[in-house]
DNA sequence: TCGTGACCTTATAACGTTGTACATTACGAA
DNA sequence: TTCGTAATGTACAACGTTATAAGGTCACGA
């Protein structure tokens, strides 16, 4: 490992250090003779630029922190994955960390992830409410991605709106003549904010179909897995007269849902529709293939980014935005059946 | 976002700078109630480090790199995972960088990704190959990760035995009295390491059951996707005879051709049993569950950071190492059928 | 009472970079 | 020739931290 300074440039070039700097920073006011003979000795020594010592002067890293709970999540990965590039755009490094879900990790991540390191945070919190995140003095600029806080709270928030989204996929059911439409992921506790505001949406599609809201139809899960997703498909199909279409709040629940039908024999689409919420690659693949929301995570990515990247230099204390993203229907086996 | 130095906490304190600093670096030589003191002061005013000038004074980021192709892959995603959590129980923090496998950006990432920022890169290369790493001036300690280069190059190695695990997915086939092994998933090229491995294993395999190996059941692949994996098993059920299993060489391309086999409906196991390599969490859930090889991705992990730390602290010029992880044979319904 | 250590604390100087203020040069106009 | 002005280069200080070495304090034995 090769140690390069500017001064080791400056001696080799005779020029003083901070001409080089100017160089190296592509400053308007230095003579096409002068840059020359300084590049070529940054290419001959091999300089690269020791970042610590720029982030101490100039008091920026331009790095920014990714938080969300479970890497392996597909959605999450891929978002991720879009969030990365997005940022890449702007000149930034994600550096990724996991929480979780666990209060305390996120808490952490918040107050104390790498201090005075990161210029900025990308945060989907699970448990982290928004009087945490006041409480916590001298934390970074933070942006909020994804469902899990409610909206107007103290910082810029991009999501997908969950309840028109959520309309979408039960108008879906109904446009196909459903007429049990159950549901998997209803929310547990009042701090599934996401679960409330999709099972908003269902209910307002059934409400404009004209259809009765039966609670044994709403089924609330530990966890949005396809082991949650797989054990309320059994309860759902044990019911008298079982549901004819099933709305999953993600896809790894539909996932779960799918695996279980086939292990009953039950047909799907035909006897039950299924359609999820996510659009991770795997629901392409998987047979049947999922008819899924598929949120617009490149404009997610590509907000939330930007949002950080407002807050963090020209208007830090600007009103919190609520910012949405789009989304997509994409119809496929699940509710559509098998084509020719 | 309020800036606390070290000077500040010694004003309150009543102290020296340098007292505070051995109070926060948990320094020997200090009084109970000098200690005592400064860390009342560091809690009243909320210090927290400036890494930046940390770095910059000691040389040291503790932040490592981990590079890999595809975030979004569940193999990458679940190794990353096991990657956070080793380098933590070490002190570092992963950077994680996407290379999409392309050359260009893997050797971005070698020479120049935030230099002198990382003291260490995990590196999971498709497309570099060990010269290329040798060429490059002042790069730091490296360690890589996975399959895709062949042993005995410059830097650590870490992966599983791609023959002994290749063999023993093979075997199984065997012991299920399957005579037609086909092979999803082939070397391409001479430069697809694993694959020639696993090709390896696979043929002692054969060699070992008195099986003739049929060059018709090696089905070469672009990508390791699922796309890729359902078009070879198209191929491979149009011969005449059809195989009687398949060895696929990851779980993406064995999910694939589940995919194909369903829709021609073509019984799984009885008729064709398949399995994959890999173990993403997929393979648990999907229908019917996939037979693979489980790499024992914590124990890779944690051998690839250890080995790191090892080179990047105590034994930087040290003889490079070949280290393998364990792995497993997980029988699943694709080979073993469904359970009563 | 005065050394003498042992133990604790502090002043000072780096680490490599960039911002500020100033010095130098070139060149056209007076 | 001299001056004014803009263009270009330089010296120095500072960012917040830790390492070094020197200094201070105190208990204790002579």
């Amino acid at each position: 490992m090769v140690r390069v300074r500017l001064k080791d440039v400056a001696d080799h070039a005779g020029v003083s250090v901070k001409t080089v700097s100017n160089v190296v920073n592509n400053w308007e006011y230095v003579t096409d003779a002068t840059r020359e003979r300084v590049q070529k000795a940054l290419d001959e020594l091999g300089y690269r630029p020791n970042l610590s010592a720029r982030s101490l002067r100039t008091g920026r890293t331009n790095l920014i922190a990714l938080a969300l709970p479970r890497l392996h999540e597909p959605y999450f990965a891929e978002l991720a994955d879009c969030v990365v590039r997005a940022a890449e755009d702007h000149g930034l490094t994600v550096l990724i960390s996991q929480t979780d879900g666990r209060r305390e990790r996120e808490q952490q991540v918040v107050s104390g992830f790498r201090p005075q390191f990161i210029d900025g945070l990308l945060f989907s919190p699970l448990a982290l409410e928004w009087d945490d995140l006041e409480e916590i003095p001298g934390h970074p600029p933070v942006v909020l991605l994804g469902e899990r806080l409610a909206a107007g709270g103290a910082a810029d928030h991009v999501a997908v709106d969950n309840v028109a989204a959520a309309q979408r996929a039960t108008q879906h059911l109904v446009e196909l003549g459903r007429k049990r439409i159950a549901v998997i992921g209803a929310p547990p506790s009042k701090t599934a904010r996401t679960a409330s505001l999709r099972l908003e949406g269902y209910k307002r599609a059934l409400r404009k179909a004209r259809i009765r809201l039966d609670k044994q139809l709403l089924l609330p899960v530990n966890q949005l897995h396809r082991a949650d997703g797989a054990a309320a498909m059994a309860t759902l199909l044990d019911l008298a007269p079982p549901p004819d279409a099933v709305f999953c709040f993600n896809d790894l629940l539909a996932l779960g849902a799918l695996r279980t039908l086939q292990e009953r024999g039950v047909a799907v689409p035909s006897e039950v529709a299924v359609i999820g919420f996510d659009d991770i690659e795997e629901s392409r693949f998987c047979s049947p293939s999922l008819t899924t929301i598929s949120p617009d995570k490149k404009a997610l990515a590509g907000l939330a980014v930007a949002a950080l990247v407002q807050r963090m230099s020209v208007a830090p204390d600007a009103a919190p935005q609520e910012l949405h993203a789009g989304f997509e229907l994409v119809e496929r086996e699940s509710t559509m059946g098998r084509r020719a």
